[in-house]
DNA sequence: TCCAATTCGTTTGAGGCCAAACAAAATAGG
DNA sequence: CCTATTTTGTTTGGCCTCAAACGAATTGGA
C-alpha cells in the first residue's frame, strides 16, 4: 500500500531544512496525524460500508444526522455535518434526486427549509449504520475501549481550542488588515 | 461559531434510534471526533496561515513534502500528501502556474517526472513554515506535550490499522461479489 | 408603517477529490 | 528481438468544497 517515510527521517530531513528556527515537533506530530487518520479513515469507509451503498461520506453523514435528530432545519444539518451550507445545498439535491430525502419549507418561517429522510431513506440507513459502526470497530481495533475514550478527549480539546478560540486568533494575526479574498470564489458583481 | 449537539444529547438520540441494535459507542465517538478535528483544524489553517499566501491545505502538503524531501518523484509526493496521483496533477498545475514548482523528467526512466521548488517556492515555504507550526501550537494549546505524544501514537495505530488490514478487510466485505463502481467517476470507452 | 438590518437558503466560480480509463515507457520472458 | 505485463503520470466524469454574492423573508426600530 502507501509507504510513508518514518517519523524519524522526517523530523531528520525537517531540522536539516529549519536548522536554526525553532520549531515545536509533538504539535507538527500531532496535527499531521490528525488529518493523516482522517484521510485514511474516511478512505477505507467510502471503499467499504459506503461504496455499496452509492454514498459519499459527506451524504452518509447528512443522512445521519437528519435520519438521527428527525426533521431538522438546513442551517442546523451543516453546522452539525460539519459542512457549509452551500455544500449542503449540493448534497441535499443528490440525496433527493436519489429519494432518500425530502425537503419541506417551514410553516411559519419562510425562509426555512426543513430535511426530512424518506422512508427509503430510513430503510437505507437502518440497513448501512451498525454496518459503519463495524468499521468503526474495526478501525479502531488496535486500541482499547480506555484508550478510544482518551482519543476522543484529546481530538475534542482541539476542536473546543479552535471553535472558542480560533476566530479571535484569525483576527489577531491579521492585525487590523482586511483578510485576503479567497483565490477561488465569487467576484463582485461591479462597483 | 457552529454550535454542536452535546455528546450526551446525541447517545441519547442513537440509542433511541437504535433501540436494540447493539452500538459500540467508544469507537464511534472515536472516529466521529477524527474526522471533526481534521476539519476544525484544516478550516483554521486555511482561514488563517494559508490565505495569506494563497494556499489550499492541500496544494500547501505538496510544497511542504516537496521542500522536506529535495526533488522527488511525484508518485513519492502522492503518497507522502495522501492524495491520489490524478490529484496531484491537478495541483502541480496550480502550483506550476503560479510559479512556486518545477516539473522535470527523469534522465533515464521516462515514465518518471520529477518535483522541485523553484526559488520563489524556497522562500515562500520559508516564510510560510514556521507560521504554520505556530498554528499547530495554537490548536494543541489545550495538550500538554505528553498529551500531544499519546494523541499522535493512538492516531497511528489507526492509520497504520487501516493500511496494514484495510484493504483485505474490504475484499472480505464484499466476500467475493465485484466491488460495486463509484457513483461517479469515468465510464468503460464502449464494449 | 415603513424601512433598515439581519438571517435564511441558493447560486456562482474556481478549485480539490477520487477511481477508472488511458497512453507512454520500461521490464520480463520467451 | 519481440511481445506480454507492469509501472508511471494524465485525462475524464461526477461530485464535494468553500466563501462571497445574492435574493427572499423576517425582525427591529423609529
Amino acid at each position: 500500500m502507501t509507504e510513508h517515510r518514518s517519523i524519524r527521517e522526517t523530523e531528520k530531513a525537517v531540522q536539516a531544512k529549519l536548522g536554526d528556527t525553532p520549531i515545536r515537533h509533538v504539535q507538527m506530530v500531532a496535527v499531521a496525524n490528525i488529518y493523516r487518520a482522517a484521510a485514511a479513515v474516511r478512505q477505507h469507509f467510502e471503499n467499504s460500508v459506503l461504496r455499496g451503498a452509492e454514498l459519499s461520506w459527506t451524504s452518509f453523514v447528512v443522512l445521519w444526522v437528519v435520519w438521527i435528530w428527525g426533521e431538522t432545519e438546513t442551517r442546523h444539518v451543516a453546522a452539525e455535518a460539519g459542512i457549509s451550507k452551500g455544500t449542503l445545498t449540493g448534497v441535499c439535491r443528490t440525496l433527493q434526486s436519489r429519494g432518500l430525502l425530502e425537503r419541506n419549507s417551514h410553516p411559519s418561517d419562510g425562509r426555512l427549509v426543513l430535511l426530512r429522510l424518506t422512508d427509503q431513506g430510513e430503510r437505507l440507513m437502518a440497513e448501512v449504520f451498525p454496518a459503519f459502526n463495524a468499521e468503526e470497530v474495526f478501525v479502531s481495533e488496535r486500541l482499547t475501549d480506555e484508550e478510544c475514550k482518551t482519543l476522543a478527549d484529546l481530538l475534542r480539546k482541539i476542536v473546543v481550542q479552535t471553535e472558542e478560540n480560533g476566530e479571535e486568533r484569525r483576527l489577531a494575526l491579521l492585525d487590523g488588515a482586511d483578510p485576503r479574498p479567497r483565490r477561488s470564489g465569487r467576484r463582485p458583481s461591479r462597483s
